[in-house]
DNA sequence: TAGATTGTTAATCGATTAACAATC
DNA sequence: TAGATTGTTAATCGATTAACAATC
């Protein structure tokens, strides 16, 4: 406890710790967009799939946020672990590659809104698409653009939305540009400098892992 | 290795071992497209971000799967662990909700069909998509069709790629047909019996993750 | 043979769980 | 006060890691 309380510290946290938070989070604001003003250990847990004492732990390891025979105030928390994660009051921009049906899901999408991530940028390399308006104010532009506008935009993460065929090349430049995260959604197995985060959605295995339990 | 050794038995996996085995074979699954034949505990750590000790751990608790020196065979760790997770040979059906732009996404793409999971049904409540071709073969139902095509098609898992303000409702429709995987794309938190489970993707959840670790 | 990588052990670390006093 | 839920401890279980002989 003593140490945990260095939060605002330099001290990273153990990777479980950081990726529970990330979670809790995220229902948290969707708890918040329903109208709930309290939110219980108990009830973290149905939406998490993470054990109550372990949410519980983890939240007092830094400071006291919950209420005994209550639960834990929303909109609190959600400050709370926004300080913790350092994400409180900063926006991150995000390059988007490929404007095909996927694409233009994600761009219109408030997934990544709620939690400070904008798409500054839309990129394809068909010429019908460049210049469409994904969403207002947001227009696809030429891949050939991409270096300038990343540097530009201050763009720290790119997200993959293009066909496996194209996706190795797409990470190359990215990371070619100085991004270090990369948001995988095609099937491509991504080759990468050690530097550089990968991350590949993939909603085959999570269905994998529930059928086994409904088989078993 | 005695008791794992009763890998084909009635015995459930642990959590954590049937959750890294479905990650294995996704990058298995992608290796063999990419035309490799053998690959290391190494290199499926890179890829599933899974430590190389502990993958060769969960494989040899079913037996001796790897050459020493070369690693394992693509297509026979496939096969094991198809096996093992009961998905070989078995095809599992799959009713998608919502033919907006991230419907039809889905239901183009190849992300489920790899591992015997099969789009047979797709539903919305809007008459001008109604009849639409998502697919060479599939079209567009109506929503009050959808109990009675669950139950003719043997529907096993639903995925949601409804708004979030009718994603309660559907999760209510499809309990009561006796569905018991949800696979939700909204960002709606749903309440279902326990006997139910539910994965919601969370994109965001993991670039909070990554991010933390980039900004630290 | 030389190099690489598995299979396996042992030691450490983190997660899970039950239990319960504190307290709202 | 009664009921609910946190904060915290202790015991167990599973994951991680380093190390290395076996062997391809």
């Amino acid at each position: 406890m003593i140490e945990r309380a260095a939060q605002g510290s330099r001290e990273r946290l153990p990777l479980g710790v950081a990726a529970r938070l990330s979670r809790y989070l995220q229902v948290l604001t969707q708890a918040k967009k329903m109208g709930r003003s309290t939110i219980s250990s108990q009830e973290l847990a149905e939406y998490t799939h993470v054990n109550p004492t372990q949410i519980r732990r983890d939240l007092s390891g830094f400071g006291k946020f919950g209420k005994r025979g209550v639960g834990y105030n929303v909109d609190a928390l959600v400050s709370q672990i926004r300080k913790i994660l350092r994400t409180a009051g900063r926006r991150h921009n995000i390059a988007l590659f490929g404007a095909g049906r996927l694409g233009q899901a994600i761009a219109g999408s408030e997934i990544f809104a709620d939690h400070g991530f904008r798409v500054v940028a839309v990129f394809d390399v068909d010429p019908d698409k460049i210049g469409m308006e994904v969403r207002p104010g947001l227009r696809v532009q030429p891949y050939a653009e991409m270096r300038r506008v990343i540097e530009e935009e201050g763009v720290v993460v790119g997200v993959l939305a293009v066909p496996s065929s194209v996706a190795q090349q797409v990470a190359d430049d990215l990371v070619a540009a100085g991004v270090r995260i990369i948001f995988n959604y095609s099937e491509a197995l991504l080759q990468v400098p050690p530097e550089v985060t990968v991350h590949t959605s993939s909603p085959a295995v999570d269905l994998l892992y529930a059928l086994y339990f409904y088989l078993t």
